[in-house]
DNA sequence: CATTTGACTGCGT
DNA sequence: AACGCAGCCAAAT
């Protein structure tokens, strides 16, 4: 379903812009990315750590791996889970052979081909 | 009410 | 490419 709207208004209430940022993730499809950053920009705030922390605290149930830092870095500490589904979505990475994806020590050295895997929502 | 705390960013070193 | 740092702003302490 399509963006609740909250175009280029100020985020308001907590609680609509929380509906807003799990309505835009649930629209990202797999394979592909947004990035924080982007995701505030879309709903006319400029901070991502605030979209950051309605992940940490509401993002269990849609598909947070898909929102990433604009550095192309996986979500902070959820690395490993993040990687599983990289693999299993066929997500464009970098600094990561298919062999290499199974060594424990690649976990958390790897990043997403955001040129690739980038999403417009439009 | 003041401070600290982040699933962040961009720029300078 | 890695590291530090200021800017960011809602929430939690």
């Amino acid at each position: 379903m399509p963006v609740p709207a909250f175009r280029g208004r100020p985020p308001g209430p907590s609680e609509a812009f929380v509906e807003a940022v799990l309505s835009i993730v649930a629209d990202i499809p797999p394979g592909h990315v947004a990035t924080y950053g982007q995701i505030a920009a879309a709903l006319g705030s400029r901070d991502a750590r605030v979209v950051g922390g309605v992940m940490a605290r509401y993002g269990s149930d849609v598909p947070w791996w898909r929102v990433v830092r604009a550095s192309g870095r996986p979500p902070a500490g959820h690395e490993r889970a993040a990687l599983a589904h990289y693999l299993r979505e066929g997500t464009p990475l970098s600094g990561l052979t298919s062999e290499a994806a199974s060594r424990e020590d690649a976990v958390g050295r790897y990043r997403i081909d955001l040129a690739r895997a980038g999403w417009s929502m439009r």
